[in-house]
DNA sequence: CGAATCGTAGATAACTACGATTCGGTGCCTTATT
């Protein structure tokens, strides 16, 4: 029953590392990497996701090159490979000692090292490439992987140049690692990493023990005290998630003044305050700890017994990551959302970005009269662009067709005409290429007669895309807010998961709902019909039962009714205005879809059977 | 997109009202100056 590489993967991980037990999705994973197939794994945090590229470490013939996103992530999964004493590691940043990176460079020439960390910063320098190619690396772990998605297109642009690092360094198969990816994400990795017919190995999504929960107001002042209130009586310890940072420290502030032993955290506060404020949560020594965004990635504490969202996080993937952090010994844990639909605002103020046509066009004219490659260093010295925002530049003209980069550089291809051609024949170019050259074509049809006009059209057009996208994942995040069904089926039909119509443990589920609206919901919800907490109690559980009575009379959210149609989750739809799109999930009448050109669009399942609005492309069983 | 802050005019002493402006989240990496 059990391969030779099994049995190998097995040995190694019970003599050198101790472990027992290796579970069917790390071995399933080794084995993929051991055969030199590209991986992509989602598995929970605390399923073992490094021991995925430590056991294989051992075994293969040269060193392995793991990109992690923060420094401090490097460090701690350092420290755990210097307690097994199993394999060398060594790792390349500005953080450390100058000595210290010139030590492990040594030590890697020398073929001392069986494991290399490093940020994909580093990997956008040449030098960096070249002394880690010498070596051979036989394989390029990205850990985090969803970092490749949701902060490569603006934040962290280097993490859609590794792709090109990967060609740089001898194209080694990659294993990319995350907790959490839904469907696109996962398409959007494998794209950017350039994986060929990766093995994909994805564990469950659902975290039973979390009860979820949304309650829901008009008037600020009226959710600051509820958030406050809350984050008092909850069972302890917890965290709670700011939208600021000026708001972070404000309710830490309240929460002290009241007695309790808070904290705030976010990228504002001096560095030695942030490890003592982390160590210190993780230590128990803090009740709460509020923070931004910032908090939370390498956190793997087993007892938070709350995770409160003061404002709604940008996206259902940030969300679902973020209450993740509860309740991971399995015991009930609660995930508390304090939705005001105005907070969106800010979540789309982040999502729209800044459109920077200058430099678009002073990168493509340098390329277009430099007449062959040009490297990023000298780029950017022309352009006066910093590394991130040329590598952000970069990017989209690439998409655009514009621009191609290769093992010297970054060189002009030109105009609208390449740019369609190299969206259909060129993997890696993918599906932003398409868009844009549509979306160029409806932008001004004068401006494409230069080809640098039409570059940056065509850039702008790539970039209005992403941000479509972003924008759309608001509005998912606003969707499951105000749904008026189970949260639990919505989140996990996100994440392209099957789930029962109830789950019994959120909050509409059990009946608890703040939910309805004083007037029947129409698609866009019940957005400004909301009470705060008290009133809502008393009238809610008398409005829910002859509202499902109605959804399930209109033949909608059951089983069978989900398979009454022709667009199951997974099936590939064309849309007459929006173009082709995947079915995400479907229930109680709606289809949810993600479409490639403007993201997430939820439809009415009875208007789009009556005027036939999809076209089914394939269907994901057949 | 929305909240907070700033500035100025207007009507009259100490403000207020309203338009304009600014600000808001995640982390790598600089590499010369105290």
């Amino acid at each position: 029953m059990f391969t030779l590489t099994s049995r190998r993967l097995r040995r190694t991980a019970q003599q050198v590392f101790g472990w027992e037990r290796l579970r069917p999705a790390q071995l399933e994973a080794m084995k993929g990497v051991m055969k030199g197939r590209d991986v992509l794994a989602v598995m929970p945090t605390g399923a073992g996701k490094s021991a995925v590229y430590q056991v294989p470490a051992v075994l293969l013939d040269g060193p392995v090159v793991v990109v992690s996103p923060l420094i401090a992530l490097q460090r701690d999964q350092m420290q755990s490979l210097l307690g097994t004493g199993a394999l060398r590691a060594a790792a390349v940043n500005s953080a450390q000692r100058r000595g210290d990176t010139e030590d492990a460079w040594d030590r890697i020439s020398a073929s001392t090292v069986d494991v290399v960390f490093l940020a994909p910063e580093q990997l956008a320098k040449d030098d960096v490439v070249e002394r880690l190619a010498a070596v051979r690396p036989r394989l390029l772990v990205v850990d985090e992987a969803h970092c490749v998605s949701s902060w490569g297109h603006d934040f962290r642009p280097e993490y859609l140049r590794l792709g090109h690092a990967r060609e740089k360094l001898g194209r080694p198969p990659v294993l990319a690692l995350t907790a959490n990816a839904a469907a696109p994400v996962r398409r959007d990795i494998a794209e950017r990493l350039g994986m060929r017919d990766p093995v994909q190995i994805v564990a469950g999504f659902d975290r039973p023990n979390i009860g979820l929960e949304v309650v829901a107001f008009q008037d600020e002042a009226a959710k600051d005290r509820f958030v406050l209130e809350r984050s008092a009586v909850e069972e302890k310890p917890g965290i709670v998630y700011a939208a600021t940072r000026k708001a972070a420290d404000a309710l830490a502030a309240e929460l002290s003044d009241l007695g309790l032993s808070a904290a705030s955290y976010h990228a504002g506060c001096a560095a030695a305050r942030r490890s003592a404020v982390q160590d210190g949560f993780l230590a128990g020594e803090l009740d709460v700890i509020v923070a931004t965004s910032a908090f939370g990635m390498g956190i793997d504490k087993a007892n938070v017994r709350f995770v409160l969202h003061a404002s709604v996080p940008g996206s259902l993937d940030a969300y679902y990551q973020e209450i993740g952090r509860a309740g991971r010994d399995g015991a009930p844990a609660r995930a508390i959302l304090a939705y005001r639909s105005k907070d969106l605002g800010l979540q789309r103020f982040f999502a729209a970005g800044t459109p920077d046509a200058e430099s678009l066009r002073r990168v493509a004219e340098q390329l277009r009269d430099a007449g062959g490659a040009v490297g990023a260093t000298k780029l950017r010295a022309a352009c006066d662009l910093s590394a991130t925002r040329l590598s952000s530049v970069l990017n989209l003209l690439e998409e655009a067709g514009a621009v191609r980069t290769g093992k010297a550089g970054s060189r002009w291809t030109g105009g609208a005409d390449d740019r369609a051609r190299d969206g259909n024949g060129d993997g890696t170019a993918g599906r932003g290429a398409a868009d844009a050259a549509d979306a160029a074509d409806a932008v001004d049809a004068e401006a494409a007669a230069d080809p640098v006009d039409a570059a940056v059209q065509g850039a702008l057009a790539v970039d209005a895309t992403h941000r479509s996208l972003e924008k759309s994942r608001v509005e998912m995040m606003r969707g499951y807010a105000e749904t008026l069904d189970c949260r639990r089926r919505f989140l996990l039909g996100y994440f392209g998961e099957a789930a029962p119509d109830r789950c019994g443990a959120c909050d509409v589920c059990t009946g608890r709902a703040p939910g309805a609206a004083a007037e029947a919901p129409g698609p866009a919800g019940a957005r400004d019909a909301r009470e705060p907490a008290r009133p809502q109690r008393a009238f809610v559980p008398r409005r829910r039962g002859p509202r499902r009575g109605a959804d399930a009379a209109a033949g909608a959210g059951t089983a069978a009714a989900a398979a009454a149609h022709p667009y199951p989750p997974g099936a590939r739809v064309r849309h007459e205005r929006w173009g082709e799109g995947e079915v995400m999930s479907d229930g109680d009448g709606k289809l949810t879809v993600l479409f490639e050109s403007v993201g997430y669009r939820t439809l009415s399942l009875a208007v789009v059977t009556d005027k036939r609005l999809l076209a089914a492309l394939s269907d994901p069983a057949a």
